[in-house]
Order: C-alpha cells, then structure tokens, then sequence
DNA sequence: CGGCTCATTGATAACTCTCAACGCAGGTGG
DNA sequence: CCACCTGCGTTGAGAGTTATCAATGAGCCG
C-alpha cells in the first residue's frame, strides 16, 4: 500500500506545473492532442485548487467556464424552490465539468473533497474545441458516455427501494475510487475506501433521507456484508451479498 | 388549426423520398451538412417505418445502428431482472437514437406511437461522422442537451412527490408535444395534446405505479386543472395550476 | 354480444419520511 | 488536560404517501 501512496503524492506534487506531467494526462480529453497542440490549450487555462465544499459553478448561471478534473471528487447538483436537492452526477480525476457552447448551467458544481481542476473561460475553449475535431470528438465519447451512465441512474432512482438503492452505490463508489485507493481486489474494484460524502449527501444522491441511509448503512453492518470503521470509511467484507441487493 | 394540419399532412406524404423533402432536414443533425454531404449520407441510410409497439434497439445487445427520428414518438428504457422498468428517455422528431463510438446500448428503443425514423448501420454512421466534424459538433450539442434533460429528470425522480411528478409530466409533455399539434397557447406550449403513453408507461416514466398515476389524473380532472376527454387525449385549463404543482 | 385490454376505484399494507432524542468525535477555550 | 460546544450520525416512535391486491368499469374488435 505505501509504496502506492507515495507514487500518487509524487506524482500530485509534479502536477502543478505543466500538462505533461498532469496526472491524467492520458485519460482525460486532451489525450486527444500533439505536444503542440497541449501547449495552445495550456495557453488558455489555469490550473485551480478547490477546498471541500466550495463551488466551481452555480447552479443557473450562464455557462461562463469549464474544466477537467485533475484531482478530488465533485458533485453535480440542483435542488427545488423549496430546499430539496438532489445530486445528478459525480465526477472524478479526468473527468469533464461544464456545459460548453452555449446555454445556461442547469447544476451547480461543488467539491466533495478537496480538489485540483484545470479550468477554461467557456469561450475560449468553444473556439479552440470547433479547431480541434479530434478534442470534441473524445469530448462527445465521454458525454455518451456520461448520458449512459445517468440513464442507469434513472433506474436507480425510479425503480429500486432504499436497500437496493444503498447497495448500488457502495458498488459503484468501489469501482470508481478504486483507481486512487490502489487496494484492489480481483476486478480492480476497491474493498476498502473512504467515502467522499457525507450521510447528506448520500441521500442526496439516491433520492432517500439521511435517516434512511443510516438504517441501510447499520442493517448491512449488522449482517456482517460491510464494516464501517470510521463514518467516512466503509469495508466491504461481502461483494457478491451486495450485489444481489443491488437488484 | 385545420390549415395547418393540412400543411403537415402534405409535408408528410412528400417526406419519404430524398432528404431535401425530408420532415426535420433542418432540425436533426443533418442541418449541419451542405447538399453534397447530405447526399452522401443518405446514400448509407435508409428510411423505416414503425408501428406502435415496435422496437428498434434492445437492450443489452450490442450497439449495431443509429437513426434519426422523422416523425413519432419512441421511447428509451431499462428494466430489472425481475421486470420492473424505467423509461429513462423520450424522442421525439429530429431527435437523434443509438449509441455511436462503440460501446453496448444499455437501454432499449420502442416506439410509443407509429414512426418513420431514418436508419444508420453503427460503423458507417461512425465512419461518416469522423469524417464530417460539423456532424459530430451537432450531434455533441444534442447529446449536452440531452444530458442536461436528463439530469433534471433525475431531479424529478428522486425527490419530487407523484403529484409533482405528474404535474411536471403533463407540462413537459405540452412543451414538447406542441410542434406538431399546432395548437398553442401563448409560449408555444399546446393546451391539449394526444398522450402518446399508456398509463403503464407513463408510471415508467414517473417511477410510480399504475394506480398512483391514474388517481392523480382524477384529482387534476376533479380540481378542474385538467380535462381528459379520453384516456389518451388532455386538456390544460389552468396551466398556472399544474406550474405551481410541479415543484 | 362476448372477450379482451386498459383504466379506474377502493381497502389495506408496507415502506420511507418526519419529528425527536441521544451519542460520538473533533475543536476550542478555560 | 479536561469540559464544553458544535456538527454529524444514529436510533426510535409514529405518521403519511405510495404500493399492493382486488374488484369494477369502459372501450374495442372479432
């Protein structure tokens, strides 16, 4: 485990300086440009850290600004008039944030953890994304991608009940933050992670209370299927239980 | 009303022939192409005719053709193992269907209506687009759109009541619907619209059931909101109404 | 005129929410 | 160093909304 976590804090270190030596680098949409063409883009955006729980963007206003993320976990959310919220989307390193070309931004963006992003006046990334083919086309790849993944969520959140929908989470959570935690087990998905929400925010994202959550989060304790050794940190001692309450 | 129903009518009898007749030439994607190009992509498409009840993707299989939709409406949706099912989407004329670039599709495609949608195999499509970036940029603001639709549809499933939900419905149904009624109210939004959804799949869009759906359409019929003349047809009386009920 | 599907209506049950109290952990100040 | 305060999470009791089960009704087609 340690020898990862040093590699990670390395190369975190390096990452403030150029995008050569930015941490994903090859995972995120500028792996679609040359040397040359990363230079122009660099040109045009900053790098920005972001404490937890502070914003990037408000949820309706005009779109002024996009970005990537290098490092943390965000939230993508909007509420009602009334003080409902819920979270449409969660984004991870090398993922894109923003709504480019046009149109106002229907969700607000927050960090989650403490966070590094690469950002772009909205502008000035239009006009450099119209020259660049290769760049919207793996930005069109990722927003497929993206819409699938929230179609899925649909599905959660119309369709599942509380203990289904707790357990899909956990799962999903495990298979994303498993690239950062590098304690993997089989699949490369994490057995142990710290969660980047709050019991809020939780319930946020799966359309539930937080009392409920907690009740989901105590009866799989009880049933030996997760350990719970910190509130932010979950084990998953039983994968395939919680796959089949994941429905 | 009954000029324009005729105006439709003959749009429609002259669209199956090339795409210069066609319906929503100048609202699918095909709008970002110059005549060449257009020819050359209807070279690799044909068009296709379904009735309601048909489906042109399932779900789960791999991803083998993309269409655009000429005239109907069609539903997207996925289900549980054990049957439950989600309409996680709605298109609609000049939308754009399937999943290009790869990859499996996670929903099927149904139409709810009768439907003439224009048919791509996967990899021409694909081949084409690459080739064509104007294309793809249409199809990327489509799919940004599409996503933001679906982000706020999430808003609805996860922490609106069923009379919210309902509501909600009835009003985006009256926006999208207008176009081809051609009987609006002020803002373009129609005042009485034929559903193109069974009650059953209304409660698929909700995530509610039959019953809840079905006691909220009495309830807005007893409080004079609505009108239902027939179970597919509905009558907005008191817009502002349904508005301050949706949440 | 059946026989069918789809929708409505009613009675009851189940699940989740709401409201309320308590507990734990971390931080601050005496 | 301990006491207190505050924020977050857990637990419990009860209420409310929606689901489930069941019966009836309306429209459509053979």
């Amino acid at each position: 485990m340690d020898h990862c976590r040093d590699a990670v804090t390395l190369l975190r270190d390096f990452a403030m300086s150029a995008c050569d030596q930015c941490l994903v680098r090859n995972r995120a949409i500028c792996a679609a440009l040359d040397k040359d063409e990363i230079n122009s883009l660099n040109a045009i955006g900053r790098r920005r850290s972001l404490v937890a729980g502070e914003s990037l963007i408000w949820e309706g206003e005009d779109s002024v600004l996009v970005a990537n993320v290098i490092e943390g976990v965000l939230k993508l959310s909007t509420g009602t008039e009334d003080g409902r919220e819920q979270i449409v989307g969660v984004v991870y390193p090398s993922d894109f944030i923003g709504r480019p070309f046009g149109g106002k931004t229907n969700h607000g963006v927050t960090a989650l953890t403490d966070a590094r992003v690469c950002v772009f006046s909205r502008g000035d990334f239009d006009a450099f994304a119209r020259e660049h083919p290769a760049l919207e086309h793996k930005l069109l790849q990722r927003t497929l991608t993206e819409l699938d993944r929230t179609r899925g969520w649909m599905l959660l959140l119309g369709r599942k009940s509380a203990s289904e929908k707790v357990a899909s989470f956990l799962l999903e959570l495990s298979d994303r933050l498993s690239p950062v935690t590098c304690e993997t087990t089989h699949s490369g998905a994490a057995a142990r992670f710290v969660l980047p929400f709050s019991r809020q925010q939780i319930a946020d994202v799966l359309g539930l209370t937080i009392e409920t959550v907690s009740r989901q989060f105590t009866r799989l304790r009880n049933e030996a299927i997760i350990e719970l050794p910190s509130r932010r940190e979950v084990v998953i001692h039983d994968r395939q239980a919680l796959i089949s309450e994941a429905g």
